[in-house]
DNA sequence: CATGAATGAGTGTTCATTCAT
DNA sequence: AATGAATGAACACTCATTCAT
């Protein structure tokens, strides 16, 4: 599993109830704080209020900023607490990033178990839709939690990765295509589909609804295959 | 101009040589930062050591943290000098991305001068080839940089606005489109575009070649308009 | 003179009337932006504005900082001129305060000669007149730039000093005091009429009228001295 | 209470004895500095030493500079707790103000109640013994202290208005004044107070004991009132 | 003489992290 | 196990001063 790794950063494994809840609390409190504190990271370098010299603060940006003192007060839980589960701040958006990575794949598996045998273009359409689904909820925030982990080199992000294998197969049955060109080919689709969740969700022009840009980037991907 | 407004964030406009020398000498030293110490902004918030809380410092580093100090010292101009010419640390690197997008830009305006009235398919590839080259030089530079500087809303990343207005009339004379339809077309083209990008040159997996990924997503693009 | 040991603080003897022109052009500055940016000395240490890291920058005060920097253009001279005329910084306080010493000194003087041999009551009178005039002028500016200078121990202020000795004559003659009793007397009487400065001039409350609170510091001196 | 919106400037309210010993040997800390390091506001601007513009450093120094660092370590706390309890270096110097106000403003309610209805002039005598003793322990800090937190406008200095207030009443019983005249009364007297201070206190001449100062200002201000 | 670009030590303040309670 | 006061290295940014032109 990809989580595998990041898991070993938490300093207990969840084995009481009532530690998961915890952990659960801290995780969503940093989405509420990185919801509220955007964009500001290169800004001040650390975080985005100023003093005025005169006892009030001037918030430079949309919100408070990104702290971990911050991310427990929002989670309702200590600052101790929050590093006897996490070991450091990165630690805390590797496990964000990681749950939000799961949640897609298990949509990606349920689209694929359930489209089991359909034509490539049913199956195409339903993996478009976990992935539309999977974003949608909250697109900038993966954005932000993109930038802030670097999946550098070795199969880029955890997702492409999870997407060329979903397709492997799929193409395989629905195009013939094996080995190499194979694997160009879900290479490809993969990032099609990258443009599309990119393109669709997170950069739509006013004047293009989503269902249109759906079907575009869906169309797009099926001509590609010649389908 | 797009840069216009950002240019208003220097301090002194450079009037002479010896003042745009400095100018891109921090600019070049910023680049070297960058990519010396990437990755890490929310890792620690502050650089790479990590305070023990007694007084000790951990060296997490693998380079150094992207400081006004050090860009300056990579720059080999005093601080002093970086904030005459630099209202603050954003400004720095939203003058780096103007650059690029500068620099983008001219590519993508050559591309289109060269290859006025020629078919579709041509002048496409002349884009995409104008892309290529534009972020070949240090593809991570870019990633990084548009992590930094967020686009937020109107229009998104301002290249994908000057892609648009490039691809409207191309695509116009090419496929017979206009009004929405036109606009939903470069729109899409746009992200495949970027897809390309994105895909080819910065996530490209070993067994696939640059020239194969190239003409893979140029297919893609044709076959979506039908051409 | 007093103002001898401050003098040797500039760099050169003005000489030419050109630039004795820059040095009062420098001193004019300087009570253009002392006005402008009072009283924020202690709150950011060098100034009172803020960066925003956003590329504005924020008034905390009421105006500009008092930087050499903002004296020099208030001025309309350059840095390097100001630092021709002035050793350094503190030197053009310094001056400024001679200046307001040396015209209210005159002011005394004028006062003196004009009502020697007049009643000590018609001397008092014109003594205060002469430190209100000196004073009205702009009152809040003698405030900050007394505060900027310390001129603890011997003697206190300077201009403390110098009514002490216009009224040793004064006193002697008209209460037929000597010696320590004397010396007594100019002592109170000088801060007497500090208090009438500070009082009337600069903490005056609205329902006081300057010329009734005027009277009133000088009945007090008067029944003081039992006249 | 005066005090309480300045208070509000402090970050945690204390709570526990422990954090409020940590407010006091902040403010001990201040005081510390404050007194080794005079008058050098203006001079440098930001401390003692002179930067050359060649990188080296003069110390021009009679003693440290007015730092919150400085004040930590005097205060033998971190520079990070100083800003739990302060939320800027201003609000130190304004806490500190307030104590001694609060002190100050606590001997003059005493010797009112204490000598409440005797005769004004043994009510005058122990206001000036009150304000004497305030300011007795540490002249030079009030002035200090009163240079760098400019109360402006309204009312003016804390301490005056309290001593009006004191005053009021004392003053109507003892002249029979009422309205505009006891108001104005009320200033003057108030006025000469603070001739006392600072005039027997900080700028007493060698040749004159503070015994003899101290009467030589209740004379005057008992003939003034004609008592 | 004048100019103003360059310098860099120093400043206020933040925030990840620890550990005594 | 939980708490939150304390820690201090590091950061963005300012400004007095110099000196090459």
């Amino acid at each position: 599993m990809a989580s595998r790794d990041r898991a070993s950063r938490r300093r207990r494994r969840p084995i009481q109830r009532r530690a998961q809840q915890t952990i659960d609390a801290i995780l969503d409190g940093a989405v509420q704080v990185l919801k509220s504190g955007r964009g500001q990271t290169i800004a001040t370098g650390r975080g985005q209020t100023i003093a005025t010299g005169r006892g009030q603060t001037i918030a430079t940006g949309r919100g408070q900023s990104i702290t971990t003192n911050h991310i427990a007060r929002a989670a309702g839980v200590s600052i101790g607490s929050l590093y006897q589960y996490f070991a450091d701040k990165r630690a805390i958006f590797a496990a964000l990033h990681d749950r939000h990575v799961e949640q897609a794949s298990r949509r990606i598996d349920a689209a694929l178990v359930t489209n089991a045998g359909a034509p490539l273009e049913v199956v195409l359409r339903a993996l478009m839709h976990a992935l539309i689904e999977a974003h949608a909820a909250d697109p900038e925030l993966y954005l932000v939690l993109d930038a802030e982990l670097p999946h550098g080199g070795r199969g880029g992000h955890p997702l492409h990765e999870r997407l060329r294998s979903a397709l492997r197969p799929a193409l395989a049955a629905g195009t013939a295509q094996v080995g190499r060109e194979l694997e160009t080919t879900a290479f490809v689709v993969t990032h099609l589909l990258d443009a599309l969740v990119h393109g669709a969700i997170l950069n739509r022009p006013p004047r293009v609804s989503l269902r249109r840009a759906q079907d575009q980037f869906l169309q797009a991907i099926l001509r590609y295959l010649r389908l």
